[in-house]
RNA sequence: GGGCCUGUAGCUCAAUUGGUCAGAGCAGAGCGCUCAUAACGCUUUGGUUGGGGGUUCGAGUCCCUCCGGGCCUACCA
């Protein structure tokens, strides 16, 4: 048994994420948890909400309440759409968590005594209206460029031409559209992350299983230009990570939190811990999952994330635990994603356009979801949702080849032998030869889903489904149970053995319907099939059992026309 | 501007890293079956692999170039 550390990249507290973000990390996280799960492994799942920085604050203010309860609220409204996710989170914490207060305090503390810390004063665009300093991101002016209006202070998106805030004409706060803004100085600490370098480099360069995403943007970080350079890890904020505190190496910092890239990534450590004080349990109990010298020597640790995601998990995230001297655990791999596009566009929150995860659980089962999302993952390159495709999915791989298979051997037994599974006859060559398959697609199964290949192991466990309408057609028990009825005993016996192995195969990727089966089938046998042959002798002559309702209802064309409709957006 | 990814059948994607007639699923066509959610099975039609050039005994794969799509570019997260 080995011991399997995931984690999920955050998602952000400001808003309920749309497919694109559930399928970039939290749901092939989850799939991927459940089968090492299933497989009889320890896992630790990790996720929770990155709960600081800017827009945080600003979502806040623009729904009227103080960020700390504004930022608790949706955290439970997060939490809630990842139970109907079904995402099996072992704990789904918080950034703004004590336990993250005190690692991201504690780590800074030992940069700081590593020499890894330096004070640097900038210049900032301070708002008087707003009451803050605004990210370059935030202000807004004509681009001297091009002349465009709404152009952003880093970058005019018209003409894609960088730019410096002070760059721009008439510049006003992004925010409150105030022009009252001026330059101030401000002390900033950076996280000398240039000193390590080679280390990182080296570190990246024995990553040699890597996707080429995620190792290439690392690379690019790394030698470009003059090399990796120091980031600022603090920000001039009310909410966050404060940066004075008892035992700081440094001073003059009052006021100023750390930046939200700095601590989010230290909360999957947090979040482990919070799970150990939600269930009563010491350090050690963590501790284990995150200290070489404590015993997580042995775990590996995987983490998911989208593509924009890998420059702070490949360097700077590594960077702060390197450069603290203390054994942290380091990322074995990185699974990284490409973007979900939506019906030849991409999603978008301020036009409405596209599906998000409450209005997604809203109108369709939370299995219809993962299953399309689960077989289109955007592994290799950005992927795209139409909902001409999604009904086509759903209808022909769950309701036709999965649902039916289900219904047509618990109905056909309910008509001839009854709800029990039939005793008489043996197994034979036919059967023979459809373990011989099985076996060798779960073989197949397995190993795309140890090499984290969602997509292909969809595949191979979609073509496990599909063996079993091929061995009923063959079988024919509904011609042998006129001849030869105790043959037709043996192949609606085997045939339900069969429904109960493809459960426990797709819990990974359908959980529900995986249970609603397993339910039907009176059975608590979950465990995996490591012996094909065996796993078909699970239900025994006389076991009782009931017929389920509709595993899944097709998607008709009218409802699908209808949602088409509704989800397009504003503008488009 | 720079860097990276990408373009394969009507659609969504593969192709063991340069090696047999480029494969699946869906959609289309034909046949079969009648247990089942008008479901299932079998067979089958679709491709000058974005265009052009090059390297090689051999190119979807490597190189050059043009065209299209996307991401990143360090203060959004």
């Amino acid at each position: 048994m080995a011991r399997i550390l995931i984690t999920s990249a955050l998602p952000y507290i400001n808003g309920i994420k749309h497919l694109g973000n559930l399928v970039g990390s939290q749901l092939p996280s989850d799939t991927y948890a459940r089968y090492m799960r299933a497989r009889g492994h320890e896992v630790m799942y990790i996720c929770a909400t990155d709960e600081h920085g800017t827009p945080a604050e600003i979502a806040a203010a623009k729904a009227g309440k103080p960020v700390a309860e504004y930022c608790a609220e949706m955290h439970e409204v997060q939490a809630e759409l990842a139970r109907g996710f079904r995402l099996s989170f072992d704990f789904f914490g918080r950034s703004s968590s004590q336990r993250n207060h005190q690692l991201t305090q504690h780590l800074a503390r030992r940069l700081g005594e590593n020499g890894l810390i330096e004070i640097v004063t900038e210049k900032q665009v301070y708002s008087k209206a707003d009451g803050r300093f605004l990210p370059d991101r935030y202000i807004e002016g004509t681009c001297p460029n091009c002349g465009y209006e709404g152009a952003r202070g880093d970058q005019c998106e018209e003409c894609t031409k960088q730019l410096d805030p002070t760059d721009l004409i008439n510049p006003r706060s992004a925010i409150s559209g105030s022009t009252d803004l001026e330059v101030r100085e401000t002390k900033h600490l950076f996280l000398r992350q240039s000193r390590l370098r080679d280390r990182l480099d080296e570190w990246i360069d024995s990553k040699r299983d890597w996707p080429v995403l995620t190792t290439s943007i690392a690379k690019k970080w790394l030698h470009d230009g003059d090399g990796l350079q120091d980031r600022g890890i603090t920000r001039d904020l009310d909410w966050g990570i404060p940066v004075q505190f008892d035992g700081a190496p440094w001073e003059g910092m009052e006021g100023k939190v750390f930046y939200v890239w700095f601590d989010a990534p230290i909360e999957y450590i947090g979040a482990t811990a919070e799970w150990a004080d939600a269930n009563g349990l010491d350090d050690s109990a963590w501790e284990r999952w995150w200290r070489t010298d404590k015993g997580a020597d042995n775990v590996r640790y995987v983490q998911f994330m989208g593509k924009d995601n890998v420059p702070f998990h490949t360097l700077s995230f590594p960077a702060t635990l390197m450069g603290s001297n203390e054994p942290w655990k380091l990322v074995d791999y990185i699974k990284s994603f490409n973007y979900l596009n939506y019906d030849g566009g991409q999603f978008s929150t301020s036009k409405g356009r596209g599906v998000f995860m409450d209005q997604a659980l809203e109108i369709l089962p939370s299995d219809y979801w993962r299953w399309w999302l689960l077989s289109h993952v955007p592994e290799n390159s950005d992927s795209e949702f139409t909902w001409e495709n999604f009904q086509a999915s759903i209808n022909k791989d769950l309701a036709d080849v999965l649902g039916n298979f289900v219904s047509r051997v618990t109905k056909f037994c309910r008509s001839k032998f009854g709800e029990v599974v039939p005793e008489g006859g043996a197994y034979g060559a036919a059967e023979l030869a459809v373990i011989d398959e099985i076996s060798t697609r779960l073989a197949a199964y397995q190993a795309h889903m140890e090499a984290i290949e969602i997509r292909k192991a969809s595949a191979e466990l979609r073509a496990i489904w599909a063996a079993g309408n091929e061995y009923l057609q063959e079988a024919a028990p509904w011609a042998a149970f006129k001849t030869d009825p105790e043959r037709a005993a043996a192949i609606i016996r085997f045939a339900l053995n069969l429904i109960r192995l493809y459960a426990v195969l797709s819990e990974p990727f359908i959980p529900d319907a995986s249970a609603t089966i397993l339910g039907a089938m009176k059975t608590e046998a979950r465990d995996w099939p490591d012996d094909v042959a065996a796993a078909m002798n699970i239900l025994t002559p006389g076991h009782e059992f009931t017929v389920p309702d509709v595993l899944f209802a097709k998607i008709t064309d009218d409802a699908r026309a209808e949602m088409e409709q509704r989800f397009a957006g504003k503008d488009s």
